[in-house]
DNA sequence: TTGGGTGCAAATGATTTGCAACATC
DNA sequence: GATGTTGCAAATCATTTGCACCCAA
């Protein structure tokens, strides 16, 4: 059937994703690829991050108008706390999250649950010197 | 400045929402309108929902490609099991996962913390005889 | 050689918006 | 009568796809 091939836009695409180590658009990606001087095109960046989701390098998450990738540090389930303005991302495991879906599904008796959980907020460096509530 | 008014198309479109009482996109909820006789345009759909949300009457949910609405039954605040097949949807508070949330943010130095969490799973019912995990 | 990859431009598809005609307060 | 609303069509915008050419295996 054909596996997927190493080509040197995938290499150019995967590697800056690890570099950047933060949430960024195709777009935002495109773009910062441009500006070093490639000529990858948007779809290419498109359907790389496509395939590198598939094969889990990558994690996606949802915005309001886009979707965002990074390259993956575990490949464990897990969730991630995303600061709102540098884009500075903690992964974090959420066992007691697994648990309270899977209570609450056999409650609703619900199977095959399956949950999206994403938290955002505002890194200690970005908030300044201001305190949390 | 000028408050919203009560037309006869922001009436419809709150009663039918009511009675779907599941998750639909603005295109079904224009859909089924229209197989009622309304003539009520899609824009309308769009922009009456969008009130309806800032005014806290309606839930939204993002799929992959479209945000789905639901009259919303507590203003307080609470998460959604729903069924992928059928659209049945239970509203679940989650007191434990607040509790969660501020502990990672605290432990991760982020201030200001909101998360957003949607389960995803087949009821009872459309699962026929099978049995969960 | 051979099928996956790529670039480009055109196509999608959900949602938004400009604008003139309306309807509510 | 003033101003929020509506309908329609045109405009957005992120993402996808058709296709001919290219290249890794």
């Amino acid at each position: 059937m054909g596996r997927t091939r190493n080509t040197a836009q995938r290499q150019a695409i995967a590697k800056r994703l690890e570099e950047l180590s933060s949430f960024v658009s195709a777009q935002q990606l495109h773009d910062d690829l441009a500006k070093s001087g490639s000529k990858i095109g948007l779809a290419t960046v498109y359907r790389t991050l496509q395939v590198l989701l598939d094969e889990g390098e990558v994690d996606v998450l949802r915005t309001d108008s886009e979707l965002l990738y990074r390259s993956c540090d575990s490949t464990e389930h897990h969730h991630h706390l995303v600061c709102r303005i540098c884009g500075r991302t903690v992964e974090v495991a959420g066992p007691q999250i697994e648990a309270w879906a899977r209570q609450v599904a056999a409650e609703a008796d619900f199977i095959d649950v399956e949950h999206t959980l994403e938290l955002m907020g505002t890194c200690s460096t970005c908030a300044g010197g201001r305190k949390g509530v």
